[in-house]
DNA sequence: CGTCGCGTTGACAAGGTTCAAATTTGGTGG
DNA sequence: CCACCAAATTTGAACCTTGTCAACGCGACG
């Protein structure tokens, strides 16, 4: 049996993973926009954002990656946005290269490679119905959801991003995600835990499910 | 030298495209969510606009597929979003099946098909940079433009959608896009031609690009 | 000729942003 | 361990962009 964080890269090549790990610090950035793609990356620990700037500075964050998720795989030559580490991380990398070599010569793995970008899509579509069509108040519920999804509903959620992370994700400002935040604590759905702000118990699932739309 | 409408389907399998024809009357539903994915389609003729919707009614438009354009492509059993089409269309299709085993029989066509996913997921990375972070100059600016583009910047653009279809795309309302493209016209940046507002001339592509963030 | 779909425009409301300030938290050095 | 400072978060108030509601114009079509 496969451990919890071999994850698709392992499933891709089999367990013939070709590959090496590497660590980022807080803040600091795994590739940039624009930088040559040589790597494909997967999360062993820690958490990543990848976002898009524009010139005056304003941000938007594509998505979150947690430990198993993949990120960084391009078609191009380049990257099409930046990457940075939002806690000490942990990767294991491989090259683009080897990866597209080692699965073209793989039966079936086509298929799951292509399966790895379609998530990404899927992703992507989903992130636009929200950005496009949903409330402060759902674009948050729906965040929360998110999260918990993929941290597989813990008691308590250990959120790695800051409230301007938040806010750059879902197109909102950090005031405005705190707000949103307070407003759901007022009303039952979640709790903050110990000092920090960034544990969070929810309280009430389905509630939080209804403000989203 | 391959006909210009051959476009990605016909580079995929080689010359021997295994396919049929289908017209679809303006308005109609090529597919809808949820649907089984039994067919990749490419445009012939016409327009088509791929979207999802919320319970409320809240509609995103993900993207507007033009002659050329693939869609409809899944790696699941059945569609993430629905698509219909935007005038009198005709279609190419293909089973997503055979597409498959087309693909996985020829060499060096994984990357092509992977390249097709990793295009929308293009688009939808720009297209969540504009949802998120621009203001509706800046929005309907680089739609404009976009369109253009993928008309090969002809001397009067076509619009093949409505005011609504524009507003659902760029996460607006269609009195906002409205109200925009007057202020775009009154600064001397396009002209509608003729009677009716779907026939554009971009008067000055670079102030419309200073518009675009 | 009336109606219907589409688009434009205006007035007003509202959700979200901006600016500001208070408070809390985390990190660092003594 | 505590003091101190910088960073993060919350909260408040004013403002502004965009949404909402409504009226109107125009062309297409029966």
């Amino acid at each position: 049996m496969r451990r919890l964080n071999d994850g698709p890269l392992a499933v891709l090549v089999g367990e013939r993973v070709f590959s090496s790990e590497f660590k980022y610090r807080k803040g600091t950035e795994v590739f940039g926009e624009g930088d040559a793609a040589e790597y494909v990356y997967q999360i062993i620990t820690g958490a990543v954002r990848t976002y898009k700037l524009l010139a005056d500075g304003r941000r938007q964050i594509n998505s979150f990656h947690l430990p198993g998720d993949m990120f960084g795989f391009e078609n191009g030559a380049s990257h099409r946005f930046s990457a940075e580490a939002l806690v000490e991380t942990k990767v294991r990398l491989m090259r683009q290269r080897s990866l597209l070599h080692t699965v073209a010569s793989r039966e079936g793995s086509t298929t799951n490679l292509l399966r790895l970008v379609t998530q990404s899509l899927q992703h992507a579509e989903n992130h636009m119905l929200l950005l496009g069509r949903k409330t402060a108040l759902e674009r948050v519920a729906a965040f929360l959801l998110e999260m918990d999804d993929r941290q597989s509903h813990p008691d308590v959620m250990i959120l790695p991003m800051s409230r301007r992370d938040i806010a750059d994700y879902l197109g909102l400002t950090l005031e405005t995600v705190s707000r949103a935040l307070s407003v759901l604590r007022d009303d039952g759905l979640l709790r903050f835990i110990g000092t920090t702000q960034r544990q969070v118990a929810l309280l009430n699932r389905c509630g939080l499910a209804q403000y989203d739309a």
